[in-house]
DNA sequence: AAGGATCACGAAATCGTTTTCGGAGCTAAA
DNA sequence: TTTAGCTCCGAAAACGATTTCGTGATCCTT
């Protein structure tokens, strides 16, 4: 049973003064007498009265809540980049409805309209792997309500900003490293769907082939339709199975990249010695497993910090009808070598 | 700037009918000619008209939103349990506002009064490692809004719903598979602060010891302030610099675990050979590690999952004025062995 | 033809805060 | 003494959706 929550009026008719008075002397205004101030202030404290902020946004206009969709909450990139959300947004003072599309199309429009109707005051989102129409987030820029994105965007979507990784160059670079190292047939454990992150690894990976005059073996690209240590594993059973076997592998993710150590060492190939591996990622995880993992390092906490960053200034200028230029913000990747792949 | 969205009065306006009609047409109310729903029903579909939640809660007195506070995000065991939350939230038709509190309990007080501002219809909540009072969580219960905790709680908070894991048992388990393949000097290492999770475990792993008549040496137990590699790397140094050496290992958490693992094999110890280790949550990395790490498992989602709906139902009845009865839910945990101690 | 039932809708209050206008009372300047 | 300028506060209108009463039709019954 909801017992009543203190509010506005329950204080002015206590002290004898107006709803407005009191609301004034609460948030400090300069025409309320230090004396009315003390008194409110002493008993809205006392009384534990706390403003019902449905009344005030609706009033306002304005919720100081922004909205956050992610594909999927268990995962240590994304983790890290809702922790970066979070703290750059409570600094400023707003908070975080978040919701998981699991990487459902349906369900990311669904989270869409439902914070739409939370009428959040900016929207950061992350696409799942197969979506491909974005009217869910065409609503909001036309309702005015910045949109950012990050990690996992698309081209196609115009006038709004964008905080990615140079998941091409981080790719380029590690493939570039095996090769350096002496691997003449290096297997892709690829992601799934069309999204583009994955695709820009697959491109460097492909480049850097390209580049040092390696061929394109299909054979030695694997679509590993979920990110598990099995997947990984099962891929490398599969790889050491070829008649021409493989020597090198470029997972574009650390889990996979992981699971494919083990899947290898099943087979009794050594790591790095027969097979050099190099992951994607560069989670914490990696310097546990023997050999240490090479990998390429994604700032998830930095790449959150960013997006939430220009959401807040994009919603500030918004608020002030001055018009906003969208920025798109690569971060920088870096390979880190260690046990599982050699420095060159 | 923010451009006008769609409300009720536009649709009435267009179609000349009341706002009334309009609500009740598209909430499908039977006194509604079919008729008028349809032709409502299109138009909003048309203008893309999304219902202002602010407004409806704001009347309503219930927002569809519940509350979370967590300690971390980037938490493998907190993220599972986060999932869970969400997909049962999400199937109720309730959505999310999560809050870390970063183990800081100046930060949870804050966020415990935003989600009471927010007017949030129930929260869901585990402590930080160093909250002793609870007056931010009762003035919840006080304004009748339901509240579960979860994993982090204290048998002090009286009168609400828990789903908690029987962390002795799990402790108790596997420091006595341990001592049953022979383990005399068995260290623990423990979680920081006085968390009612952590202290469970310590309770299990003295009263296996006693149980066996095994002398418990404070040399053997190691507070760890953080969680990370590191630290379980360096406190298997320590460990291994005693006179009279170590030959088993209980860690608090997996990652202290793994890392303790790491820190054996440096000084050159053999793992389980040397030392046994076991370690606590069971995450997917256990099995990526060489030995596989034995653990326990600390079932996070189901956790998530059914601390909601006992939320949820608590919620409902609240709002039907219904008496509540509390529950406590204790979780099993299994221990699962593998190749970093031996099973018996 | 009168009474009652049913159908389809509207007027207006309501949720709790914020803020725009004021307006009363007082002091100081002319 | 009037006027202007303060200081401090209140009345009331928003914000947008919901819902309680109604009320005017229409139809059926007798």
């Amino acid at each position: 049973m909801h017992k009543k929550q203190i509010k506005l009026s329950d204080l002015a008719e206590e002290l004898g003064i107006s709803t407005a008075t009191v609301s004034r002397a609460l948030k400090n205004y300069p025409d309320i007498s230090a004396e009315t101030k003390q008194k409110v202030i002493a008993l809205a404290n006392k009384w534990n009265y706390r403003p019902n902020s449905l009344a005030a946004s609706l009033r306002n206009k304005e919720t100081h809540i922004i909205g956050v969709i992610i594909p999927e909450v268990v995962n240590h990139f994304f983790a890290k980049v809702i922790k970066g959300i979070m703290e750059v947004a409570y600094d400023a003072g707003y908070r975080v409805m978040l919701c998981q599309s699991n990487e459902d199309y349906d369900k990311e429009v669904d989270d869409a309209h439902a914070l739409l109707s939370s009428r959040v005051d900016g929207l950061l989102a992350s696409l799942a792997n197969h979506t491909r129409t974005f009217e869910h987030f065409y609503d909001f820029m036309d309702s005015g309500t910045p949109v950012v994105f990050f990690d996992k965007t698309s081209p196609e979507i115009k006038d709004c900003s964008k905080v990615i990784i140079d998941d091409y160059s981080g790719a380029y670079q590690a493939v570039e490293s095996l090769i350096q190292q002496g691997c003449k047939r290096i297997a892709h454990l690829q992601g799934p769907g069309n999204a583009h992150t994955f695709q820009n690894r697959l491109r460097g990976y492909l480049t850097a082939l390209k580049d040092y005059q390696l061929p394109v073996d299909p054979d030695l690209i694997i679509e590993c339709p979920e990110f598990t240590l099995n997947r990984g594993r099962l891929s490398a059973h599969q790889l050491v199975a070829l008649p021409k076997g493989v020597d090198g592998l470029f997972a574009v993710t650390d889990l996979l990249a992981i699971g494919a150590m083990k899947g290898f060492r099943e087979k009794g190939i050594q790591v790095p010695e027969e097979v050099a591996i190099i992951g994607f990622s560069n989670w914490e995880m990696v310097e546990a497993v023997f050999p240490p993992l090479s990998s390429v390092s994604q700032p998830g906490y930095e790449m959150g910090r960013q997006a939430t960053q220009i959401l807040l200034k994009e919603i500030k200028a918004s608020k002030n009808e001055e018009d906003i230029t969208h920025e798109t913000v690569t971060l920088a990747t870096e390979l880190v070598v260690r046990g599982s792949s050699k420095s060159v």
